[in-house]
DNA sequence: TAGTGGTCTAGACCACTGA
DNA sequence: CAGTGGTCTAGACCACTAG
């Protein structure tokens, strides 16, 4: 730590690393959340860079949840990341109460080998799937597939034909009338298929954290969730609270 | 529903895409974990577009986790991701038994603003800064960056000269003989800034799983963590287990 | 229709790794 | 040193939005 500290630049730091920083603090001194940024060629020219390199900047603040692109729109600065519950100790299953998500659809299909696996059903069983949306600020946020088995709710097999949000409804109220065990929750980055980015209001290939629930009764899997939130918007919180606000500062990580 | 579903592509799917489902592909069925494949190119004129196409969709597929990318070396076949157990029960307080977080390093410092805030110390005011690493079958997977105001661990102040791995000791020893609270996590995207990829082998910018985790005793915050996860090896995981695998079939999210 | 961001190209050079 | 991925350029065209 006594060691002197000049330019210990071996590495000049590549130009869309610098062009980030200096972006970024311009949207700090010099833009309110909503604006619009100048077009991307004429920043480009603005700071001597190919539109690329540009970009490759821009692609950084968005990815930090700083800037919002929207094709024949433009860039906007965005407001700071909503803070998502995710597992609060309230619903102890799926469905319950209002809990910020609506029930879009439901039918069984196979479900994907894995998923399949963690359930413990046969990889060609059909499971019941239930496809759900949640919204929050107005804004889409996340979209779900839940996997129930039908061991899981057997009186509900009477109920075939009203493919919809009823059916998935029925679903999960057949859920909820079980004895309640644990939760197990997983985050990992992804990025959005087609079907998950069109009703995220994303284009394919968009970054989304990828969150998968399992709820164990006893020793088996009774349901499992794979919900996709929009990386770009969300802060997933765990254990209590859903929009406590910490660290948005000048940079994304902590400053030194 | 009941519509003919022939060729319903109005858009036709841009060429990265359509590429990093062909890849993906080929990597499910003709390679192997650690694998390397050929250079950037040579498949890109395997495949008929220019490298920077190419590129985009090894990017697709590294944000996905499934293949790593190492200048000077090469593009290799990723394992599936690594789950690491965040906020597990058993640790009530940051630095117990072998929790996997080696100290690195602590020293009174200003924190930023926001973490001052949350803290509910002064801007002004310097608090115990304390950095530790996290390893995971041999890679680092984590760096982290733990705030503790001084009124936290009020018996340490003491402890001056010994800056170093010994003193981060001393903080979290303090504090873990602290009645415990409860704590809040939360997780959100971003990119890493040179010290923290430095830190975890990585470029500066590649995407990190940041994870604010705050312990919190009666009503007010005894400690702040800041940690950032290497996004492309990670998957963390909440409430328990620490390395149940779910879901890392064809491709990254659900399957239709 | 004009203007935006998104995709794509064909090249060049650089930084890094390992033999 | 040769070979790799990382950065950067200067263009072109496309898909989308909104007036």
């Amino acid at each position: 730590m006594g060691t002197t500290q000049l330019a210990p630049v071996p590495v000049p730091e590549p130009k869309y690393l610098h062009l980030r920083t200096v972006l970024s603090q311009a949207l700090d001194s010099e833009f309110s959340v909503g604006e619009i940024l100048p077009n991307e060629r004429e920043l480009a020219a603005r700071f001597g860079v190919a539109r690329a390199t540009l970009r490759q900047a821009l692609e950084q603040l968005e990815l930090e949840g700083r800037l919002q692109r929207r094709r024949g729109v433009g860039t906007t600065v965005a407001p700071p990341r909503v803070g998502v519950a995710v597992g609060a100790p309230g619903d102890a299953w799926p469905g319950a109460a209002d809990d910020g998500w609506e029930p879009l659809d439901s039918a069984p299909a196979v479900p994907p080998a894995s998923v399949a696996d963690t359930l413990g059903t046969d990889r060609e069983e059909a499971v019941h799937t239930v496809r759900r949306s949640r919204v929050s600020h107005g804004q889409p946020v996340a979209a779900e597939v839940l996997y129930v088995p039908r061991t899981s709710v057997p009186g509900l097999s009477a109920i075939d034909a009203p493919t919809g949000p009823a059916r998935a409804r029925a679903v999960l109220r057949a859920l909820n009338t079980l004895e309640p065990g644990h939760r197990e929750n997983a985050v990992e980055l992804g990025s959005a298929h087609v079907d998950d980015a069109r009703e995220l209001d994303r284009l394919p290939g968009a970054p989304v954290l990828i969150v998968t629930t399992r709820w164990v009764t006893g020793d088996r899997t009774a349901a499992l969730s794979v919900a996709t939130y929009r990386a770009d918007t969300c802060r997933l919180t765990f254990g209590e609270a859903g929009d406590v606000r910490i660290h948005h500062g000048p940079t994304a990580s902590h400053a030194s």
